[in-house]
Parts: structure tokens; C-alpha cells; sequence
DNA sequence: CGAATCTTTGAAGGAGATCAACTATAGTGG
DNA sequence: CCACTATAGTTGATCTCCTTCAAAGATTCG
């Protein structure tokens, strides 16, 4: 509690910073803050520290108190649950603009790790929620964005227990692609930035298998793979017929 | 507009019906009237009216515009998403105390159907969100609830995932013979109030795999079934073990 | 009682997992 | 700079489990 306060204090002094600031902020249409007013972005920012993660670094952990908040700015998370035994969900990644904690009341549902090095805002939780009840339309856009991760995690349902991998992993690089083109980057050659690993465990798969429905996409010249990790999608058309024409777009 | 206008004159003027009224209603320590003060609870009753489905009728199709919004007082409804080509999942049901509209922004995202007779409340989405703005604890309230629809949803995904078929029904069972004890009935015969294609849709399996399993489970002493929709489990613990240990309970 | 629907069980087939080996890429240290 | 190692990805062979196809109970309802 006093290391909260004592770290409140020492941002409410730090006003506009040339570089990093909400003002200049990549994500600022996007994220958390859009759609805030000036004062509230200004109230959001005194509380506001910044963070950066290495790759694999572990930010929160599923069990854990719900101290912090978080709004990424840059890099990529991973959000996921283990079994026992070592099985593990990823049950969605965070892409910039997106914010760690809309799930979790008092202690985090889920594990998240960094996928790539990552910058995030961070918040005290107590902090914002303060923040919310000064600010309501901060509230009503982080109910949105709940609104919105349920939509997603619900259509994940239906990819995972209902298409067949190649169409998994088809419906995926459609998602990438138009997620790549909301944060201003080019849509068609996708960049993978997670490995084979993680797509398996996000689509319920096996690497083997990943990499076979891979191998199957090329060779029917629905996609092209100059390396593991970039994939040029020939046919949006023909990888949205394989997809299951689940996807909407 | 007009007509929702009029029914909410025409509800306005209904003061405390003796039978079905709020106040003596049998989920109202649990859904949305949860946790609302007297003034709210009366302001929400007000603009409330109640409607009643057969088995399998349709609620709300998905795409449709959203207009009202619901709370089931009784009976059972599932959420679900269809393909081009027939193929359901199944995202989750609903049982007296939850709401209907969490997710949804404009339009519905998912069907909503009743799997038995079910009677509901019904809200105009243009009064509730007057209501909302009214009452700030109404909308912390449907906050809560979204949030904790995500984490329910995010843990389907662990289970259509990653968990084999047996495990997946056990994990069904205990959740069904929690939600059974949450809402006042006995936890342990656990009445299947759905059929075996509505299992399979929302495990991600066939109907006949879904047989076989309960077959299995039985074999191995686990459960008994006195009928195709009773399922007495005779071991609690076993079966957590057998749910992959991921019920946490 | 008989038709319809639901559930269970059986047999066959196939798709994805598993096990294993090989290739490619990146990072390290000599 | 280049071997060497470690890690990641691909490919192959086999096997198992789930799906598919089919038919036989069981239950419900007119």
C-alpha cells in the first residue's frame, strides 16, 4: 500500500515526458485510452509507469493477487492455462493496444509471458480503480473491451472444437493478418512471431501437426513460406473457403 | 421506439404483482438483481417483463439487432454458433440467474435456444441502458458478469483444447453437479437436462463418443446411470482425477 | 400399440498423435 | 571465420483413438 502510494506520487510529478508520453503513443487510438478525454488521459497517464519484458519473460501468473493492470504498447503475450501434466491453452494472444486483466477479479485466471520483447503501460490496480470511478468513461471502455475478448474467446470455442486443423490453422493466419493490418502493419506477408509451440497449443494441435497443415497450404498454393516465419497468403479467398468460411471478413 | 415506450408505460403502471414479481423471485440472490439496492432493484422490475419459451424455441439468432436482453429465472437455454455446413459448438448454457447479452455489442454473436421450458425477463436494451446510467451498480453488476462469462469461456477452451474425451465429460459432470448445487438443487444425482448432441456440440465429440464415455465411466465404477439423464457419480474425487485434475473445486 | 426419436453398441476406416530421425537456423566459443 | 552445439522445424512411419457408418435397444408420445 505505501509502496502504491509512494510510486503514485512520484508520477503525478512526472508531467509530459517528451518521449513515451500517451501523446505520442502508438497504440492511442486503440487501446484502453481511446475514446478518453483529455482529463482522463491526463489522470490515466499520472498513474501510469512504464515496462518492458524480454522474451519468455513472465509477467503474471494464473493464482496470483491481481495487483496490476496492463496496456501493451508494443510486442506480443501469451495467455494461457497448464494442466498437471504439463498440457498447456493458450487461450489468446495480446497484441499492442491490448490490456492484461480484464478477465480477473482479485487474483489473475491466467499465466502470460512475453512471446517477443514487450513494452507495456502498468497500473496499480487500486489506482485504477479509483481512476474508474472518477473517470466513468474509462469503465465503460474497459467493459467494451471485455465485451470484445468474449466475442473472440467465444469464436475461439468454435474453432477448437469444431474445425478441422488445416482449417484451425487457415481461420489463424486470417486473424493474424487482419490483426496486423489494425496496428498499421502490412497485412499480407503475416509475420509469426510465436513459434510452432505456441500455435499448437493456442489451436489444440501438436507441432507436428502445425507443421504438416503447413506443408499441406503450400503444396495446394494456398500460401508461400520464404521461412518458417513469414507466410504469404495467395488466395485470401481460397484460405477463407478452407478456414471453414467461419471467417467473417 | 414506440412500441418499446409503451410497454414500458404499460410496465411502469404494474406495481408489486403478487406472483412472479421480483421480490419473491427465486433467482434473485443470483442474477442481475444481485447485489442492487431497493430503488435499483424497483426501477429494473419496472421496465421488466416476463416471457416464456417451449423447448427449442429460438430466443435471439445470431446477427440479429440486438433490442433486448434477458435474464433467465428458469429452466435452460444453450448459446451456440453455427457453420455453413452444419456444424454446432455449443459455447456454454445458461441456467436460472444468467444473463443473456453479456457479449453482445449492436447484434446477438451467438443463437440462443431453449433446451427446456423457460421462463425469462426480458429488458428493452434502450431502457436497461437508461437504467444503467441510473444506476451505476446495475452496470458494475453486468461488468462482473461479462468478466466472469470470460473466465468461463477461456476455461472451455483448456477443455475443447486439450482435455481427451473422457475427460472432457468428467470436467462436464462436476461443473453441471456444481451449477445444480449453486442454484439449490442436489449436487449429486446430476439431472442431465440436455441430450447427447448437446454435450457432443459443446465438448467438441460425436454423440457416440460421448455415449461410449459415459459407458466407460460407468464400467469403471465411477458413475451409475439409472437413466440416459441421471448421472449419479459415486466418486467426487476419482472423477476430479479423471477431469485431468483441472477442476478445482 | 406403433411411430418417432434418442441412446447405445458394433465394425471399419481414417485422421491426428506419437515416436523417431533428419534438416535448418541461430547462437557460441575456439 | 568456422566448426560445434543447441534449438526449432520438417518429414516419415506407426499406432491409437476417435469418427464414421450401421444397426440394434430404449424411451417417449400420440
Amino acid at each position: 500500500m505505501v509502496s502504491v502510494l509512494s510510486a503514485q506520487t512520484k508520477q503525478t510529478q512526472r508531467h509530459r515526458e517528451p518521449c513515451g508520453a500517451c501523446a505520442d503513443c502508438e497504440v492511442r487510438k486503440m487501446a484502453i485510452c481511446a475514446a478518453l478525454q483529455d482529463d482522463a488521459l491526463d489522470a490515466l497517464e499520472s498513474i501510469m509507469t512504464s515496462r518492458k519484458l524480454e522474451t519468455g519473460e513472465m509477467l503474471v501468473e494464473e493464482g496470483a493477487p491481481k495487483l496490476k493492470v496492463f496496456s501493451l504498447t508494443a510486442g506480443l503475450l501469451r495467455l494461457f492455462t497448464l494442466l498437471p501434466d504439463g498440457r498447456r491453452q493458450i487461450s489468446g494472444f495480446l497484441y499492442p493496444g491490448d490490456y492484461l486483466g480484464l478477465a480477473d477479479d482479485g487474483t489473475y485466471s491466467q499465466t502470460a509471458e512475453a512471446v517477443v520483447p514487450s513494452t507495456l503501460c502498468s497500473f496499480a490496480v487500486s489506482e485504477m480503480d479509483d481512476l474508474m470511478d472518477a473517470h466513468p468513461a474509462l469503465k465503460d471502455r474497459l467493459y467494451v473491451m471485455t465485451r470484445e475478448a468474449l466475442r473472440q474467446s467465444r469464436d475461439n470455442q468454435l474453432v477448437l472444437g469444431r474445425l478441422a486443423p488445416v482449417e484451425k490453422l487457415a481461420s489463424f493466419l486470417l486473424v493474424l493478418s487482419a490483426q496486423a493490418e489494425r496496428i498499421g502493419q502490412p497485412a499480407n506477408p503475416v509475420h509469426l512471431a510465436m513459434n510452432r509451440t505456441d500455435i499448437a497449443d493456442y489451436l489444440g494441435l501438436t507441432i507436428e501437426t502445425v507443421s504438416r497443415c503447413f506443408t499441406k497450404m503450400r503444396t495446394q498454393g494456398l500460401i508461400q513460406l520464404p521461412d518458417a516465419n513469414t507466410v504469404s497468403i495467395l488466395s485470401h479467398r481460397s484460405l477463407a473457403a478452407v478456414a471453414g468460411a467461419e471467417f467473417k471478413s
